[in-house]
DNA sequence: TCGATATAGAACTAATCTAGTACCGATTGC
DNA sequence: GCAATCGGTACTAGATTAGTTCTATATCGA
């Protein structure tokens, strides 16, 4: 239900990472290391993470990358926002029906914009500070790294 | 972000379809109508809603759905939970760590359960009965029927 | 009892999306 | 200048989604 990609889970936890390196900039491959994550896939991440502008990113050796505001100031919404594009309720919604007014058939009642609102306010709730504090009742991974050919155990959310 | 499958879209309108019929039976091919949908789609949504419990079918002539409870005791996370299986939590914390337990790197921060509680609360939140008002800011359809063989927008939620 | 109407359920297919990789270019420190 | 790093795009295999089709079962009414 409700699934969140697997790009998403990895930038969490890399940008946990980066929070508990307390504003030192660290590589992609320290990082991806660090969270046992493939090289390439946290590269393509973080690439990602820096085009948003949650993270800083300083070329060249000794480069690498660092949180562009303090964890605090992080959400989860930033984050999965930054991974899986925008909110649906800014594609279709407001002044923007881009893909959806010419549909002959949008009758129906404006339940999704509430519910996208409703979890879009879960979600930003959520700082990323909180979320990197090691201190789960449970330690928990919902999308460990699985190798292109494995089987795999679903993702919902 | 975030994305919800058309099931789960489709399975709200036919919902509030049957909210707004109070209680009288109406039939998989009158609620596709009303709303715009391919019949065997909607039939096949209505036949899992039933499975679920929040629908009581009833076969033959004169047959068809009904809700069974009250729309305000109906809340979207139930639709969806009915729709795309149960939420990621149940399947890997608590007790229940299969498909988990097994992985070697499972070291990371329980913030997913964290998130997953917030999303669900928000969705359960959200009532039939309220997604049945037609006073919407805006009516809006996410997810449009689409024939197989048309390109589409994207549906992030 | 028979036939029309409806739901129940499983199986199948095409299109789309996801996860992960590969490659090449640009920058920077030593 | 060269090695270390980030920036960006393109590609592929596998999984998922969306929608259809087929067959079985139940019920109403003539």
């Amino acid at each position: 239900m409700i699934r969140i990609t697997r790009e998403a889970d990895y930038g969490i936890l890399l940008m946990t990472g980066l929070a508990q390196a307390e504003s030192q900039a660290l590589s992609a491959a320290v990082l991806a290391q660090q969270r046992r994550l493939p090289l390439p896939m946290a590269s393509k991440i973080l690439k990602a993470l820096a085009r948003a502008g949650l993270l800083v990113s300083q070329r060249g050796a000794q480069g690498g990358y660092s949180l562009a505001r303090s964890p605090a100031a992080i959400s989860a919404a930033d984050i999965i926002g930054a991974l899986e594009g925008p909110i649906a309720i800014t594609e279709c919604s407001g002044e923007n029906h881009d893909g959806c007014s010419r549909l002959e058939h949008c009758e129906v009642s404006g339940h999704w914009p509430r519910i996208n609102q409703a979890i879009h306010a879960a979600l930003q709730s959520i700082s990323l500070l909180e979320m990197s504090r090691p201190d789960p009742p449970q330690p928990i991974r919902l999308h460990p790294f699985r190798p292109a050919t494995t089987a795999t155990t679903g993702h919902p959310l």
